[in-house]
DNA sequence: CTAAAATCCGGACGACCGTACCACTTCCAG
DNA sequence: CTGGAAGTGGTACGGTCGTCCGGATTTTAG
């Protein structure tokens, strides 16, 4: 008498078909296009599904909720980011850094930090902040041949973050920045 | 046979009543107090006016909309930051500033942030955060008696800054980020 | 005192939102 | 071939939001 219905059956992990692995990706690149161009709010279930140009409900179903949704769009966004950035890094050097920041998509990268931001307050997202900072340590180390744990390193990394930081949302004169680069370049790696 | 009704004359000044401008106020600093607690979203009209104990529609006859509450919330958020920031270096000099970061609420801080990443999408707030980050710098070229021009001490403000949200965002331990600090004094302060 | 201006506020409107429902189709193991 | 699982999608629900309307009330100018 009672069918004991169980509820439709979301996919667990990862869904089976390969039409449906196709259409989650399409999705999350949804999103990571909307978080792009108009930052965090931008987000929502049905601009994702429109911009996927996939029906509403796609969306609840793939991804348990906006939340879980946010946290691999931004996930991807920054793996994207830091693969971006290595390569620049080790064709221009790390002087060119701020002209990378210049010559990069301004929104893309407000929407990054709007979520770095956003990650002080939820547990999920800091720990993708986290790799994020670790992976620019990481680039750099690489890029100067200096020791990850070297301080005047980390110390170079901070101060370009938020050179880049500033630049993106004060927009001031490019030249400052650019000088302040190349002193902090310097007080990290004293004449060799 | 046209009674031609103006609009209902919505305050285009301060308001001329006294107990209008005390109004006034309170709805801001009810915004200023939500802004601090929830963040950037947290404050909504019905919000606002809840937390003020006044009716919704006094939101919308002082401020002409959302964003110019917000945009005068973030700036009376600035202000009263900077006295603080100001008050705790003539108090407890330079190398005790990661330790007010530590000592401060962590969510006003985050409001602080959120708005100022926001500020990169809009022009009036971007005003606003170009005094913050004009005024920080001011207070520390009085603090170490060095002229605002000193790129070195540029170079200190922006690392301590950086400091300052990545600790707030990703809270890592205390230690390396004062061992940082320190070292960023170093190099901004060679021996005298 | 009186009329105009300023202030006040309960309620409503329309737009979005996240999410859930459920009938339908497609797929695949048996 | 077949039955249950996976996938699909139009639609609806309950909620919050920003903003506005228009009459009631208070203040102030003359």
């Amino acid at each position: 008498m009672n069918p004991h219905h169980e509820p439709p059956a979301r996919p667990r992990t990862a869904p089976a078909q390969a039409r449906s692995r196709h259409r989650r990706a399409t999705l999350l690149n949804a999103a990571v296009d909307l978080l792009t161009q108009g930052g965090f709010a931008a987000v929502t279930h049905r601009a994702v599904a429109h911009h996927a140009r996939l029906p509403l409900a796609a969306t609840t179903y793939y991804f348990t909720s906006r939340h879980q949704l946010l946290a691999e769009a931004f996930a991807q966004l920054v793996e994207t980011e830091l693969a971006t950035t290595r390569a620049w890094l080790t064709r221009h050097g790390p002087a060119a850094l701020i002209d990378q920041v210049a010559a990069a998509d301004h929104t893309r990268q407000l929407g990054l930090w709007e979520l770095y931001v956003h990650a002080g307050r939820d547990p999920v997202l800091q720990h993708i902040a986290r790799r994020w900072s670790d992976g620019c340590l990481r680039i750099l180390a690489d890029t100067l041949h200096l020791p990850q744990t070297d301080p005047r390193l980390r110390l170079l990394y901070t101060t370009v973050s938020a050179l880049w930081l500033e630049h993106l949302v004060e927009q001031r004169p490019l030249d400052e920045a650019r000088a302040l680069l190349t002193l902090a370049l310097q007080n990290a790696l004293p004449p060799t």
